[in-house]
DNA sequence: TCAAAAGTGTTAAGTTTACACCCATGA
DNA sequence: TCATGGGTGTAAACTTAACACTTTTGA
């Protein structure tokens, strides 16, 4: 079909993405960053980003900008939302679409991250951000918090073969509270689709630690969730 | 400052706004609908739109398109989304950026909405719906009971002065599910903001029922909330 | 042998649910 | 006087929160 012009007398925009990329390290959460090397604002930091091209979707440019750092493809992501205010970008009029992914931090590309110059940064000690980047990271780390305590969403921070102590520090890091142990593993017993696994960690302990993982197709099925 | 044109090489698109407008009436919830006189998709609905203009955020693009149609300044709007799939407007590739809206249904200027040829429809029992706008809705519906059952924002639908029982309908069409009378009134009377007027309602019953008020400054002070 | 992390149950407090009858009034 | 919607309290079930000691093992 030939593509009429009906909207011909309205404008066009640029639409960008941007990406938060969450990381768990060491008991904190991290997003992974990248530093300016140049004017203006050299030494700022920003997030990965990427102009939404004509052949792709907009959720489709936020995964081929994801990629294009981390080499990471099947990431979990959502839509934070569009960011839309005239001046947010003081170059030129910029839409931008703003998404959460969440990675194992162990897993992605070393060299493309790198060559980006991005880095892995503490998100309770974040460095200036440009433009509205700082609020689009406050309002994905709102969403991702809220979506965590009803859908396990969490998992895809840790390796497949994670410790109820790793789950509990990453549940505490999300929610920015100390929990109770025992409570803890009592929830984690009632969630069927978190299997125990034969396989113990050495390498946080000497006594060494159980290592579980999560099961998607149970959890499928069951469909309680609750941390 | 001069523009320089940094974006040159990257594409440019035709922004919408679309408006997911609740009201409530008669016990359900209600969509703000536009149906088209003329092909293509003559007799489909849609939902109120426009495009992004160069002087105006997307948020006050959103504001002003439901202004146009319904007459009513600032009425409580939140973000859905944006909605970028490539065929998405058969015509042209538009992005559309979804927000939802709370009005009283008594209280909008008649004669716009009727040149705009716009009715109320029940939410249960929708039309077919051009685009994607029928998912657009889904995810309003979905993101306003998350929303309800944490903020106070279902008195946006109704009048300023209601009966308890206007409200526990409205929580019940807004979740779907029905509630017990003693119940819902022991939590409303933990709630401060919901203040008892001296006024009786008897528009609905013999006996007459009580008017509350919602009191938007003592809420902020509390700040507890839960239906 | 001891330091360090892993593992393990019970009780009290708080919250949520279920449930039925009387009241006031206009027609 | 009666039909209609408005108003009211209590007890059981369930959920959440608080709390401390023993186990294992490598250094």
């Amino acid at each position: 079909m030939l593509k009429r012009n009906f909207y011909r007398e309205y404008p066009k925009f640029y639409v960008a993405v941007d990406c938060i990329i969450f990381g768990f390290n060491k008991g904190n959460l991290n997003l992974l960053l990248l530093k300016r090397k140049f004017e203006p604002s050299k030494g700022k930091w920003s997030l990965m980003g990427g102009f939404v091209q004509k052949d792709e979707s907009v959720d489709e440019a936020a995964k081929r900008v994801l990629k294009e750092l981390t080499g990471l493809d099947r990431v979990y992501m959502e839509q934070v939302g569009a960011f839309g205010d005239i001046e947010r970008d003081p170059g030129e009029r910029v839409i931008s679409i703003a998404y959460y992914a969440l990675i194992n931090i162990d897993d992605y590309d070393k060299e493309s991250v790198q060559s980006y110059n991005a880095f892995w940064t503490d998100i309770n000690n974040l460095p200036g951000l440009i433009f509205d980047h700082r609020e689009m990271v406050d309002k994905a780390r709102t969403r991702m918090k809220q979506k965590a305590s009803y859908k396990p969403i969490g998992f895809n921070l840790l390796p497949k073969l994670f410790t109820l102590t790793q789950l509990q520090t990453l549940y505490e890091a999300i929610y920015g509270e100390t929990m109770d142990k025992r409570n803890f593993h009592k929830r984690v017993a009632e969630m069927d689709f978190i299997e125990m696994t034969d396989e113990i960690d050495k390498s946080s302990s000497k006594r060494g630690a159980r290592l579980y993982r999560m099961n998607n197709d149970a959890y499928l099925k069951t469909k309680k969730f609750k941390i």
